[in-house]
DNA sequence: CAGGTTTGCTTCAAAATTTTTACAAAATTA
DNA sequence: TAATTTTGTAAAAATTTTGAAGCAAACCTG
């Protein structure tokens, strides 16, 4: 799950970093309105943390260009303002949730995964593909009647497939959602395939078919047909 | 166990402090409406001990936000008064129980954690998991016909993981919990394995299986399949 | 359709990460 | 002070992740 976190008081900035990347999140940083509005424009990201009182202009804009261009893409507001009109604009124009400085960040942690499943799967706790039935607060993953095993890299990958069923996902696109911006343009993938291969052999076990279809020269779909 | 003191006369603030804190609960101080209301919505605590006649405004306002907000907290009314008529108000509102003051401390001490019991488990004095039986009141915690003897840790993470039960708690969370506030984010959380592998060993001596299930890279999960 | 090229799959082992364990220091309690 | 519990450090064990090489399949060209 990738985050952007636009916040420019630097220290912060560095904690939330630090703090959200052990959490498991993908994250990146912008300590400008500029900056971010770059990184919008050429990355996609699903969750944005944003600051509304940064130094080069207020954090709505931002929200507002980027719900106009990315609707998909779920926003976090934090500022230290608490005047209710902020708030209220704020959520407004479309912002999925608002905390007021200072807050904790376990909680911070608990919202932006509520907006990922909110955004993702609706706000269900029980994702269900096929014969596939995942529960998302076990991490329990059944096939048929089978509970499967899957390792983190592998439960990552299965909620990415379904989130984008029926859609070609490329290599590329995998190991950037699953690997973050670690992975440089240059690097080969091929450790996708590995995942890809393990997925694929624990979920076709239980005698269901295939989902997983390669479209040779692209990459991946899945899909039941 | 989070609790938030709301009172306005500061040294029964801070005798309630420094009495709860001895006790093991991780205490967190308000003296105002304003100011409690700040910290509710940006963090989240186990139990509210709120003093309804505060200078900023009536505390029944307070815990009828709180209700709408979050449920799930629990509330321990205190107040100079003997209304009748608060009272009712208080229990209709949702608080848990009402002392007036002046009160015992250890008697708050009990109630608390009767609420806290009372909230996490329904209100049982005795709490199964399989073949683990656990008295609350007396602590004492059973192993089959075994009666194994648990540090203070190692009782509140048996008890934090029968709670979340089948459900997967990273190492993150379980210190955060155990540990409130007081865990900088930017620690490592190793001291967790000490207190699991401690958990694991008095559980497992009276030839159980072992409750505790890793899930390499994500946590652990209470659960006897 | 044959040969060459690209892309994908598999195997195996190395590297990295996470968990477990042991042990000692620090803190707490009696 | 002694005993117990809690926390920190380091090494060992387990598991996952990554990389390299060869093989297989699909595609392209003539």
């Amino acid at each position: 799950m990738k985050v952007l976190i636009v916040e420019d008081e630097l220290e912060l900035l560095e904690n939330l970093h630090t703090y959200l990347s052990k959490g498991g999140f993908l994250c990146e940083k912008s300590s400008s309105i500029r900056n971010a509005m770059e990184k919008l424009s050429n990355f996609s990201y699903d969750i944005v943390l944003l600051d509304i009182m940064l130094p080069d202009g207020n954090g709505l804009e931002l929200l507002d260009y980027l719900k106009g261009k990315n609707p998909e893409t779920g926003v976090l507001i934090i500022s230290a303002k608490n005047a209710l009109d902020d708030k209220i604009t704020g959520l407004e124009l479309g912002a999925d949730d608002y905390m007021t400085k200072p807050f904790h960040l376990p909680e911070l942690n608990a919202r932006l995964k509520a907006i990922y499943r909110r955004r993702k799967f609706n706000g269900q706790k029980e994702i269900e593909f096929e014969a596939i039935r995942i529960n998302t607060e076990t991490m329990e993953t059944r096939v048929g009647k089978e509970t499967v095993v899957l390792t983190l890299k592998e439960y990552e990958l299965l909620l990415f497939f379904i989130a984008n069923k029926k859609r070609v996902l490329t290599k590329q696109s995998i190991a950037e959602h699953l690997w973050g911006d670690n992975v440089d343009f240059l690097d080969s993938f091929d450790f996708v395939y590995q995942h890809i291969k393990n997925l694929r052999k624990k979920l076709t076990a239980a005698g269901t078919p295939d989902y997983i279809k390669t479209i040779y020269g692209m990459g991946y779909k899945f899909t039941s047909e």
